[in-house]
DNA sequence: CAAACTATTCAGC
DNA sequence: GCTGAATAGTTTG
């Protein structure tokens, strides 16, 4: 087991919850994780984040829309959220 | 324990 | 639309 700090194992929850194809906010995370006004921990945490490839920070963004940061880097996160999209739209329609 | 840093957000012009 | 400042939690020494 990993030991992790508490907001974090809630970040990760709260991230993990999110469908495939749909992104979120820091700020929805944030509140999720049960502190509204922690979205800039959230980024923190994220950025440290000990398992960035089972955790899909990638479907975290700005409030803007704006694409935010990655840990691979944002072209790839921009990458994935396409391809999460179309991974969605295959497993609703079944196509 | 305290200081510094950060993948953000809000307000003003 | 862009710039500057604030806030909350993590991490490191």
């Amino acid at each position: 087991m990993i030991k992790m700090s508490s907001f974090a194992k809630q970040v990760y929850k709260a991230v993990l919850k999110i469908p495939i194809g749909e992104v979120r906010t820091y700020k929805w995370v944030a509140k999720e994780a049960g502190k509204a006004d922690a979205y800039r921990a959230v980024g923190t945490i994220l950025k440290n984040n000990p398992l960035p490839l089972i955790i899909p920070c990638h479907r975290v963004v700005k409030s803007n829309s704006d694409v935010g940061d990655y840990i691979f880097g944002k072209m790839r996160k921009k990458r994935l959220l396409g391809l999460e999209k179309e991974v969605a739209m295959c497993l609703a329609n079944k196509k």
